[in-house]
DNA sequence: TGCGTTTGACTTTCTTTGACCTTTATATTA
DNA sequence: TAATATAAAGGTCAAAGAAAGTCAAACGCA
């Protein structure tokens, strides 16, 4: 557990709290969890991309700096941009980070954000080249069973 | 008596205790019982299946985990049913008439209901026999589209 | 001998690191 | 002062590392 880059990205959030952007010196920030440089743009480029709702600048040379910002604010504006983007293939783990960021927007609640991640994990998904009706049995037992474990845990 | 398998789920149940999931790394667990690591997955996918009231997910790479879920249908004889009938293919409308059955029984929402037939239906898993991203896509895409739609005319 | 168990080789996914590149600011020099 | 060199950022990309997954062969006991 606990892998860097989650801790990383953790401490950007707490950071920005509630402010729309946040100015960063990369080196330092590398400096202070021990890290490569470049580990910073991995979470940048992972954690902090348009589909969780955030747009970076940089300036280099001398005083450079990195301003992580939130993204148009508009729910409407952000959920259109999604849905062009998902003319394209996306792996489990950005459409992870998607619904993730669509909770934090309130655009979904946390149990149909469960749902929906069940639905598309690979284990639901499984093998590509199954047909249409095995497929769905498997995406609507893996629902049902994630959904009773959940209301379980609640309890 | 005691093959390696056994002992390993004795232990994994104790650790469990009362908790309704518990989170592990599969290779310090083979690691601890000596055991190749592929052992711990044949440990989960005949113990801690769905028959015995469990269900497990991970994550790879760096930081990397297994983590184990009770999903306890046993009070359930109804879904328990519903959940072994799966094991063979469905069309949309059998799935459909599920869904709406469990939501008669509170098992669902509405809403749930709602995101699982849009997960489900034709239009999301289309052609077959595309590769897994490209229908995962498809299906966010279809869900997100349609929770878009419904807001819409709620606001 | 057959079925459940154990092992290991190979694969996939995600993270971390490092070597090399580009841009910008500042200091130096003709 | 204009041109040039140097240092100080940040960027990119690919390789290595760190997990977990898969599958089939070998094993072992009732």
């Amino acid at each position: 557990m606990s892998n860097i880059s989650d801790i990383i990205e953790e401490f950007l959030i707490n950071t920005l709290g509630d402010d729309n952007y946040l100015d960063i010196s990369r080196n330092d920030l590398a400096n202070y969890f021990n890290v490569a440089p470049s580990q910073i743009n991995y979470v940048l480029s992972t954690r902090f991309n348009y589909e969780r709702g955030f747009m970076t600048e940089s300036k280099r040379g001398g005083g450079g700096y990195i301003t992580i910002m939130r993204t148009d604010t508009k729910n409407s504006t952000w959920l259109n941009g999604i849905i062009d983007r998902l003319n394209e293939d996306i792996d489990y783990r950005t459409a992870c980070y998607i619904i993730g960021s669509a909770v934090e927007r309130k655009v979904l609640t946390s149990s149909e954000a469960e749902i929906i991640k069940t639905a598309l994990s690979p284990n639901a998904l499984g093998n590509p080249f199954k047909l249409e009706n095995h497929l769905r049995a498997q995406i609507l037992q893996r629902i049902l069973l994630k959904h009773n474990a959940k209301t379980k845990k609640k309890e």
